[in-house]
DNA sequence: AGGTCGACCTGGCAGC
DNA sequence: TGCTGCCAGGTCGACC
């Protein structure tokens, strides 16, 4: 679900009350959402580890700890990381009082040695668990592209790599092995307000473009991540609550609507097999 | 290699 | 009310 603002404000809200902390114990309540081992393996790998670290590459999470080892959460759809401050059973692992916060159905519960836990929740299953002894072992994080905030990430670059590729510029920025962290939604924000059609050419683009698309994508990004994320169906931040970032929206699910511009209806269409929202009269 | 497509899952919702 | 079909923010493997 979440995309790179999501799972930044994922990683600060974890980071405040995790770092320095031991898991005590772990429960499994669905094996599916563990990915590279066994979820006895898992259990014996996590259990008693002291939380050093949380840092994000991309959309995943990465916990470092005192001992060797490191466990990764990649959210992906629907997958919530969600803290509460008292401990939660297998038998009844959703208490009746936070089902209006809209969580998905609890997977795994860490409980801490603060009597707290972290527990998983995740509806679709698509997300994926993991722990490993060396970051390298991990292929996804392998094959990502550049961080948008970092150096790397830069006008010279970008230049270069759009040289050439023929595929759509909105399919090029959801490409995690191009640049890591953009998803379907902010894709289509940056894209709208970088004034670019979704589906230009990638080698299309003049320069003028490319620096309005890199910095557009720092700055509705740095906003997102202000606004703690956007919950358009289902995120939830670590205390179970929404993201504000979907009120400052401008085309993703907006079909129908007028464009906050131009006043023409933002438009929607199937690119890549995913909804692209665009205004085709402000983005050429 | 670059590009495209379907599979993986479950639940909510619109339409009939 | 109850059924059906469609939709969902990500990633990967198979294919051209």
């Amino acid at each position: 679900m979440p995309e790179l603002p999501e799972v930044e404000t994922i990683k600060r809200d974890l980071a405040k009350r995790l770092i320095g902390q031991t898991i005590s114990k772990i429960t499994v309540c669905d094996s599916r959402v563990i990915r590279n081992s066994s979820p006895t393996a898992f259990v014996r790998n996590l259990t008693q580890k002291t939380i050093k670290d949380i840092s994000r590459r991309g959309k995943a999470i990465i916990f470092s700890f005192t001992q060797p080892g490191y466990f990764i959460v990649q959210p992906m759809m629907t997958g919530q990381l969600i803290y509460r401050e008292h401990t939660v059973s297998a038998k009844r692992p959703t208490p009746i009082s936070l089902k209006d916060l809209n969580l998905g159905p609890v997977k795994i519960i860490f409980n801490l040695c603060n009597q707290h836990c972290l527990t998983y929740n995740d509806q679709r299953i698509f997300g994926r668990l993991q722990f490993c002894q060396n970051l390298e072992d991990i292929k996804f994080l392998q094959t990502l592209g550049p961080e948008p905030f970092s150096k790397d990430f830069n006008l010279v670059w970008l230049k270069d790599r759009l040289g050439g590729r023929k595929s759509p510029i909105k399919s090029l920025l959801m490409d995690q092995s191009f640049v890591a962290g953009i998803g379907n939604i902010y894709a289509s924000e940056i894209l709208f307000r970088s004034q670019i059609h979704p589906l230009r050419k990638a080698d299309t683009l003049v320069e003028t473009e490319i620096v309005q698309l890199l910095e557009m994508t720092r700055i509705i990004l740095t906003e997102a991540i202000r606004f703690r994320g956007s919950s358009v169906n289902n995120y939830r931040d670590t205390n179970g609550q929404k993201g504000k970032y979907m009120n400052r929206i401008k085309v993703y699910g907006r079909d129908g609507e007028r464009c906050l511009v131009c006043r023409n209806p933002i438009e929607r269409f199937v690119q890549g097999g995913r909804s692209t929202f665009c205004c085709a009269v402000c983005q050429k």
